[in-house]
DNA sequence: CGTAATAACGCATATTTTTGCATTCCAAGT
DNA sequence: ACTTGGAATGCAAAAATATGCGTTATTACG
């Protein structure tokens, strides 16, 4: 894991259990843990991350980390994804479809209308207004680690 | 309804139908709307309606309202709301609190860890970290007519 | 390796949002 | 109608966040 990536899952995780109303007490945090960056950087980091913001009674408003936001989650097991007329079709280890489809399906992508895992093998099918490339978008926001295969 | 109110209101149809990325845009739309304010006033109303904004991968970052943000909803057959050592009790109509418990739990309010119902009074159990304000605060963003009882 | 292509980043600045303060509006009470 | 207190608002300034651009690191490839 590389410095960016650590960074950013220290991010969550720090927005996760506290309550952080600006960049800059993010930052000073993420400073003081050895993290070299300035608030550009985090900026974006959290522009990557999807990370929002919601008022909040007590702080002004705070960020979080949304349920189905890009947690750059490593997706086990999958070894080829292809784009068959308005379908997806994604291969898998043996048995090891089921978990994968249900990792998908938690995130509740918006491009996708449902999925069906077999053994080893999961089809995907997209909304109708989505493309493949609108799928790879989503699916590379919410997973790491599937760069060779998209 | 007086002005804020349907002002508001049409904040949060607008919020909810379109891709809104600044404050700009939609005080422009308001103001069409025949509605006579500032960008400050419209900082504020956003700030009341807990509108929070998450990052778009197509439009920057746009704003969205929580679903189970303030809905003004009405909370029927509540007498009294006491707060007692770190839990709060609610004290309602005969065979009302089966129902105003499952109203409270449908908000999954984070400041509450649990809620028990018997016939007529309701325990409600709150996170270590919150107090009695909290609970208030959070009641009060979802539920109205319950001022003279806070 | 050397080089090209891309990604990551900082700096400075622009953009956007929030807020302190003064003013206006409005409802309640006399 | 007059006073009064709180809510609502505008204005201007402050605060917070995002971004264009140039530089540096990192990766990919011949």
């Amino acid at each position: 894991m590389n410095i960016k990536e650590k960074r950013q899952h220290r991010i969550v995780d720090i927005i996760q259990h506290q309550r952080i109303s600006r960049q800059d007490k993010l930052l000073e945090q993420l400073l003081s843990d050895g993290f070299s960056l300035t608030q550009a950087t985090l900026s974006r980091d959290l522009k990557e991350l999807k990370v929002g913001k919601i008022p909040d009674s007590q702080h002004g408003s705070i960020y979080f980390v949304s349920s189905n936001s890009n947690n750059n989650y490593e997706l086990h097991g999958v070894t080829s994804i292809e784009f068959v007329r308005d379908m997806v079709l994604v291969k898998c280890l043996s048995g090891y479809a089921g978990s994968v489809a249900a990792s998908i399906d938690h995130c509740e992508i918006k491009e996708i209308a449902g999925t069906i895992a077999g053994n080893d093998t999961i089809l995907i099918i997209l909304h109708e207004e989505y493309d493949f490339n609108d799928f790879r978008d989503a699916l590379s926001n919410h997973f790491s680690g599937l760069e060779h295969l998209l």
